[in-house]
DNA sequence: ACCTTAAATGTAAGCGCTTTCATATGCAAT
DNA sequence: ATTGCATATGAAAGCGCTTACATTTAAGGT
């Protein structure tokens, strides 16, 4: 593989001006820059990367850490992350914390020992305090999906309360003042939050929220099946169901098929996230769209704008859901 | 950040030994083995990986280059590769292709660029010859759910012959003898080989195959959709439909429901690959299971035993799917 | 023609490691 | 003690670049 140094003898210049004309930032005449540019040609010269960042202190890449590689939202983010890096020829170097966490902190040990120039976090285990006191290191940090308010410019984050207030309205709209609830695990500010807005909605009609309609769930399908089982066997009268995510609206569909419900008309169910999935349950779910794809997007154009200095990109660091109203809920048959 | 230089000093002995004593290859003896540690823990000294790649000529990266990061596949392949390199030290630099020959070759050029130590591909738009040429160059590459002769051992590949096989069987086995089959488009090698099994079950079975009965669709949803309803617009009569992947599968479902067909009585539907949805999809899909998960893995350990001389590792090219029998096949009912 | 100044190019010192080769050390055998 | 040998350690070159600084070149003003 042709070095730099080949180029220049052939070139017939020094080093210096090889690495000058790769670098566009310094001017070279436009003669040598053409007896450089046809020398490079002529090898087939590629600059070893590794050399530039060691000399230049700049890897040029950009670390990742998720919870799952399989998750339903990774891939729309890193799709949109990746993109975003690669067109502006920065690199991706992805890892998983698995949501423990001792396995998120050694995740953004090990980015940080390959020494990215950012780390892009999508952690839950990991603690406020630990992601502020990272933040203090050399490494600049930017979290998606959580947002910690010592960091929040390097926060992006979707308005879930608003995202819950969508979803309820979007039934409340329909008729409903029924509506049975199922929420995730409170500790979680995404499931917090989604109820706030749940409870906004209600208020706002009138409705008061009622304890009797509200179950804690865990995010997965099973939370969903439980959750309709304990309203159900509890004998509650109610014409829709909420639920904090799309697996548990998925949960909760399948429970209720079996229990003989016909879906929309004896029960309308509503999401959150927009999964890939969603569209491809039976009936297809109305939920509310988690735009992840866009929010790596902006995670990355954050990067590129504060660690690369690319000035010119307008950064938003909220995101606002949108109903996605599909055929598992439909206004109540009186 | 401290340098192996501080700790050597700390330390009072040589960059050499400091060097010998990360590197665990040569002898030390315990006693400046425990101050050289000392040292660095005093220090908090994490070893500069990009120094470390320019002087030892290997990056402990490898590229993965896929279609789609939202595809089907990816994230399970993913999971499998990161979770066998990340164990070893190694990382791993993702881009995309969309299966386009050029993007597909720019991405193949950017891993290659980064210095990757191999690169795993899976790719559909570029040529054979390409990927052989490709492979004399300096940089390993392997090819997963792809099989080029000239690179056999470098291949992982999945029997699709075997699962089209044991797709139609299962609609055999339940008594159905009128099948319809929609292909994917046959100058994919995948494709090809899953129509083959299914001539070949059916073949054993006596049946002969029925052109009238064969659809060769997009490998998209619509492509099933489509393909059902012209089997519906020709007035043939079947009572099994298998498609050769699970989207079709998934259009085909929604078109027969909307329809008025009542599944599996009315039809009786087979998938392949087994997707993260078929058993979201109502009634859940019964499919062809599509190791990708394995499969990335042993992409990865094949990696680590040629390219890292990680040698005891028991390497696997070829994998087996498996019949995922759920709900949207059954028993032929006369 | 001569001096000044800005632009173009060259020189050489790193960046933080690995690794070859040379040297020092310790120990057993004489 | 002396030799020999294996083992432990050090010195220094080099990986392929970037960049501060020094030097050369060209152009403009008198």
């Amino acid at each position: 593989m042709a070095t730099i140094y080949q180029v220049s003898e052939l070139a017939g210049v020094s080093l210096a001006t090889v690495s000058r004309v790769m670098n566009k930032n310094t001017r070279v005449s436009d003669k040598t820059k053409k007896k450089v540019l046809d020398a490079m040609e002529q090898l087939g010269y590629k600059p070893n990367s590794i050399a530039q960042s060691l000399a230049s202190n700049c890897t040029n890449s950009v670390g990742i850490l998720v919870s799952e590689l399989h998750g339903p939202f990774f891939a729309q983010m890193m799709a949109g992350i990746e993109s975003e890096l690669r067109a502006a020829g920065k690199h991706v170097i992805i890892t998983t914390g698995h949501s423990e966490e001792d396995k998120e902190q050694e995740g953004i040990e090990f980015l940080i020992s390959r020494r990215c120039d950012a780390i892009i976090l999508h952690v839950e285990a990991v603690s406020d305090d630990y992601l502020i006191k990272l933040s203090k290191g050399s490494t600049p940090v930017y979290l998606m999906s959580r947002y910690v308010e010592q960091l929040k410019d390097n926060c992006i984050s979707l308005d879930n309360q608003l995202g819950g207030y969508l979803a309820t309205k979007s039934i409340l709209n329909h008729g409903h003042t029924q509506i049975a609830y199922i929420a995730g695990p409170q500790f979680k500010a995404d499931a917090f939050n989604r109820l706030e807005g749940h409870k906004q909605a209600l208020a706002e009609a009138g409705i008061k929220f009622d304890p009797a309609l509200f179950y804690i769930g865990d995010f997965n399908e099973t939370g969903g099946s439980k959750g309709l089982k304990h309203f159900i066997d509890e004998k509650l009268s109610f014409t829709a169901l909420v639920c904090a995510n799309d697996e548990m609206a998925s949960g909760a569909m399948k429970y209720a098929r079996e229990h003989g419900y016909n879906l929309p008309n004896d029960l309308s169910i509503v999401g959150f996230d927009n999964v890939i999935f969603a569209n491809y349950l039976y009936p297809t779910l109305t939920t509310i769209d988690n735009p992840v794809g866009k929010m790596g997007e902006m995670a990355a154009k954050l990067v590129l704008k504060d660690v690369y200095q690319n000035k010119n990109l307008v950064i938003n660091r909220f995101f606002e859901p949108t109903l996605m109203q599909r055929d598992s809920s439909a206004p109540l048959i009186k």
